[in-house]
DNA sequence: ATGAAAGCGCTAACAG
DNA sequence: CTGTTAGCGCTTTCAT
């Protein structure tokens, strides 16, 4: 393997000095064609590929954002993570990965960021990191969260209305005519602030329908995974947990709870209604197809990865709030007319 | 946002040298008690945080590894990332995504790689690229190839044996007593490497039960995806396809089949049992559960980043090509008993 | 239109 | 144990 070629090198070559190469290497028109023409016969010859550390070491402009989500593979953070991406690329940006969930250590780490010069900017996804946390660690890098998680004021910002969402997925149950609707995903140890917000949106939708919330119909999960949404359900049923209606705090439980409603014979949505949250892709392919809230994931990578582009080109102001849209996604696993 | 400090700012306050300071930064020992905190009191004071390109551009090392995938959002590929994500960060490496899907010239920009000293190596799962394209165009770089496309011979390459898996696959359908089996997924324009691989399976395993391949049971396909799989499965019952069992290319694709299978009336396993392929996380709670070809793909991103990093750390041996393991994962939709 | 030279912030070899 | 110094490869004034 040769030592890679350097500037100098090609200058060598081609019989000019290394700043007519950084010339031609940038397109500059101030190159008269004949040495152009040398300069790139030179750097085809050689191989040569500028070095990207120097490069940044001496521009301070390392063209990256790092994109800090805590597992990639669930199929939410997945499918949102193809939109940042594309949408970063189109911008110009390559994206760093950095996976949190590892534990709060991990987060830390990451959001208070141990080398300057990494990275342009951050779009991270809190989880375990506190309100406060985040603000004190973070970094003098622009920052933009995503999500319901810790959300300081002095930063930018995106996420949907949970709460309204949660209300209007409990409000189309509620029309079907369900009134004993249980709420699946209540965390056990620490709820996150996604799940509280969804569980008041659930909340005040019973209440203002004249329902008294029965805390026996929350039920509380230990971890997230389909598997954890089977076992909470089956358990429920063989309880004798008396429902007609389900709110899941996302589709992959719901996929569980469905599951396990099939394996005891309860016919959805005939005995039971059941609604997630996130509109993953397969949510429309599963049996009954489900219903969902739908959150507007482009727009959601659209307005982080605009706010943080801007901060990355010297934006300065307060922190800003953005919501994204979102919507109900009727299909038959709670139908309109049933 | 005040101007990042440096080495040189930190010494100055502490009264040492820089030299000292990158001692303290490294936890090297040589250096005396007293010394050492009043220079982790400086490097506080300033919040210094050392300057990833520069030390990137003097060490020749940047710790970081791409990984070139088609689609984030494709299960398969975001449950594989995870693992290499996970294994990645123990290892110590950063990863810098880069998504290869836009096209063809997408792909041969990230294989040729555009700038030198961006990363150490990289992890790549050709998709549109030929063999000889990507020996070619692969830079001087530490590379392995993931999956079934383009693998030229000196290059390192992880992949399962699609063909004896996909023989599986149907010999278990076959012992089933299923007798027209068709497959689902051959790409009508350019057939990728790894749906010629599984076709190729599909076929021995006929053949070796003395049953003729029937090239009307062998359906195409126009894209991956779900909606693909409903359409195509839909066309083929209502033009009156006569088949008691489906191999699907992958689970994608078997979801949109049984989806189509149910709105028929056609009962899963009973009149078609389903094989699908990738063992993606949420197959095991469709309805029914879907029996699948479950690569291994914890021990094709161990293998491959093994590989990786030897490479990276020196290794400079001839082109190695591992198998990693797969099993089938029986389970409903095409069981055992029945 | 092209060249010479001064750093970017850090590491590591070499002195002391 | 600590300081001095010479680059790493590139960009970018400032001359010519």
């Amino acid at each position: 393997m040769m030592p890679t070629a350097r500037l100098k090198d090609v200058a060598a070559i081609a019989g000019v000095s290394i700043k007519t190469v950084s010339n031609v290497v940038h397109d500059r028109p101030c190159v008269r064609p004949a040495t152009r023409d040398r300069v790139r016969a030179a750097i085809a010859e050689l191989g040569y590929r500028p070095n990207a550390s120097a490069r940044r070491l001496v521009t301070g402009r390392t063209g990256m954002i790092a994109l800090a989500l805590p597992e990639i593979n669930v199929p939410y953070f997945a499918e949102l993570s193809r939109h940042l991406a594309d949408l970063a690329a189109a911008r110009g940006y390559r994206v760093l990965f950095e996976q949190t969930i590892t534990g709060v250590d991990v987060e830390r780490t990451v959001v208070s960021g141990v080398e300057a010069g990494l990275v342009d900017g951050v779009l991270y996804h809190p989880v375990a990191l506190t309100t406060r946390e985040v603000a004190e660690l973070r970094q003098h890098l622009p920052f933009v969260l995503v999500g319901e998680g810790a959300a300081p004021l002095g930063m930018d910002h995106v996420m949907i209305d949970n709460v309204a969402a949660a209300r209007d997925a409990v409000r189309h149950l509620l029309r079907l005519g369900r009134t004993r609707i249980a709420f699946l995903g209540h965390e056990t140890r620490s709820p996150t602030n996604t799940t509280r917000r969804r569980l008041m949106g659930y909340q005040l939708a019973l209440e203002e329908n004249g329902i008294a919330p029965d805390s026996d119909l929350v039920l509380a999960i230990d971890s997230f995974g389909p598997d954890e949404g089977q076992r909470v359900i089956s358990g429920a049923i063989e309880g004798g947990m008396d429902f007609d209606g389900l709110l899941c705090r996302d589709d992959i439980l719901a996929f569980g709870a469905m599951s396990a409603l099939h394996a005891h014979g309860v016919r959805i949505p005939d005995d039971v209604a059941v609604v997630g949250w996130d509109d993953i892709a397969v949510s429309a392919y599963t049996e009954p197809t489900l219903t969902t809230i739908s959150p507007d994931k482009h727009e959601i990578a659209t307005l982080a990865l605009d706010m943080l582009i801007e901060r990355i080109e010297g934006h300065h102001g307060p922190g800003r709030h953005r919501l994204a849209s979102y919507r109900l996604r009727v299909r038959a696993s709670a139908p309109d007319d049933h």
